[in-house]
DNA sequence: CTGAAAGCGCTTACAG
DNA sequence: CTGAAAGCGCTTACAG
């Protein structure tokens, strides 16, 4: 026994196909007695109805594709955790694709949801250059930027104020009686998260403290290696540092190493403010301050702004910004 | 503009669509000069085929359900990235669905997998229940069981010997001196992963201490609260504890923090062990000794013997354990 | 309220 | 090597 079709659900509740599909769709356009019938066959024969052949004629999936840079990535998969609940629960479904930044991998994977007729696809691998924002318009499918947005082009987005968040974390750190206070921050080549955090920075240094944070700062790629060598260079720099604002969780753990190897105390000795809250920043000892990121929200929000979309209810607002909390645990002390 | 269609490229290239669809599917059957022609349209209509009418004819999609408790868990998001790495070098998608161990959500997942006409389904939610199996089988969906497995029937899946590992730990606790070792485990109703590890190490301390470890076993649910928790039990029990086996990194680390507040140190006065070697292990301090599950392997594994199945290649064996190691860093000290 | 027919965009024998 | 036709499993006007 093959799959069993709606041909044969009419058949077999003698009725015309169109009035299966009917049941399917608008149970209420067909008369009851007759309805009943065909729902009886569908329950008996275990009918299930073929979404290709529905899309087909739809133009509709009711899925959606997301590109990221990595799903092993914590904070990736918290965002894509609020995304699958928020589609889930509007009935789409979602194709995971890692894209590890890679150009020719993502030019794939975007031919491939292009050819399985996707109906949007969220984009959170990396900035949009000119390039893929052409390619986007070429495909003709609609696009959410989620923890990234476009400068040059007008794409919708959902992110939170980096520059805000790192400007409030400095003046947390300032507050707190830091006066000698270091960033580890991305590469500034990354106008999303690095150059942005790193500015927000600057600038609370230079309003509150009026000055600048020369020779203060150093930069890494947010793992935790990267804000363990961060963390040498500048202690080695500056050994007078009593706080260090990292543009990571990850890098802030790597920063607390080294000071620790180096027997220092965390937050005695030097306070250590990290960025994202990860699950991970709760587990660690001492518990790490740090400026949390809606993560779980950024993904549910960008997946609603992409069904409105398809819709038809493009809300005004292109970019939407979530907001951050600073979230106070043990890693900073007051001096 | 509409999207232009196979149809299309045929009236401009001047061919039939048969021939389109051949140049696609099988180029050297086509004259060579007909062929360029063809592929000059599609290249400059940026022409795509669509998946869906392709896939109502061929009956297979190309895409793969994947059903996970929790993708925001860094274990699964671990061997998800395993998964979707081999998909895709296999020309597959994966469709990600969380179903949070809910039942409710779980049926609803499976039909739409079915409806959307998945080649097969990768399961990491649970164990398989009797009714889950008569699902499988009603749906005449292939299966396959990525870090969790069936004792009653008889489901290709790929996973550790956990029994096997949680003994392995447990020896070289021993190994390292240790006489006093208590164990935070999973729960034993949790067949995978917490009887199995359970039993390991019971084996363990029986065979190699020729005693039983009455008193030394506290239960969680592999979480950060409740290893603090079990650990908080265990010691109020037994405060002469020179080392703990927990049944997840996540558990150790909790573990180590209720040790700490109690002024003990780690592995100084306790040595501590975990379960899984997440990412998380190697940047806390101590950096973690644990079990490690090749998490990676876990998953590319389970789709490549999906896509075995699929192809028809039926591989002998239907349970593949694959092996753990134990990796040592600086959590279990020599006594 | 209901059915016959056309159409969604492909592929695959079947002839030629 | 190539094309016309049937078919994959649905939905949607259009009549009635």
């Amino acid at each position: 026994m093959g799959k069993i079709t709606m041909k044969d659900v009419a058949r077999m509740a003698e009725v015309s196909m169109s009035t299966v599909s009917r049941v399917l769709n608008n149970p209420e356009s067909v008369h009851a007695e007759k309805r009943q019938r065909v729902l009886k066959v569908i329950e008996a024969e275990n009918y299930h109805p073929n979404a290709l052949a529905r899309g087909l004629v739809y133009k509709r999936t009711q899925s959606l594709g997301v590109l990221l840079p990595d799903i092993s990535n914590g904070y990736v998969a918290e965002v894509i955790r609020g995304m699958e609940d928020t589609a889930n629960s509007h009935g789409h479904s979602l194709i995971l694709c890692n894209t590890d930044m890679n150009r020719e991998r993502m030019l794939k994977y975007l031919r491939v949801l292009k050819e399985k007729q996707v109906d949007g696809i969220i984009f959170m691998s990396e900035p949009v250059t000119g390039e893929l924002n052409d390619l986007f318009t070429e495909l003709q499918l609609p696009v959410v930027l989620a923890s990234t947005q476009s400068l040059e082009y007008n794409l919708p987005s959902v992110k939170v104020d980096d520059e805000q968040a790192a400007y409030d974390a400095a003046v947390y750190l300032i507050e707190k009686g830091h006066r000698k206070i270091g960033m580890i921050s991305g590469p500034t080549f990354d106008v999303i998260s690095g150059a942005t955090r790193y500015y927000g920075f600057q600038r609370a240094v230079n309003e509150k403290l009026g000055s600048r944070a020369d020779g203060m700062v150093e930069f890494g790629h947010y793992r935790f290696e990267d804000g363990y060598i961060a963390m040498k260079r500048l202690y080695g720099r500056k050994p007078d540092i009593t706080a260090v604002f990292a543009a990571s969780d990850e890098m802030a753990v790597g920063a607390i190493t080294y000071l620790r190897e180096k027997g220092m105390r965390v937050p005695g000795d030097v306070s250590v403010m990290g960025y994202d809250n990860t699950k991970f920043a709760s587990m660690y000892t001492p518990k790490l301050t740090t400026v949390a990121q809606p993560m779980y929200e950024i993904g549910s929000t960008a997946v609603e702004k992409m069904i409105d979309r398809l819709d038809g209810e493009v809300s005004g607002d292109e970019r939407t910004y979530l907001s951050h909390k600073i979230v106070e645990r043990e890693s900073v002390a007051e001096i």
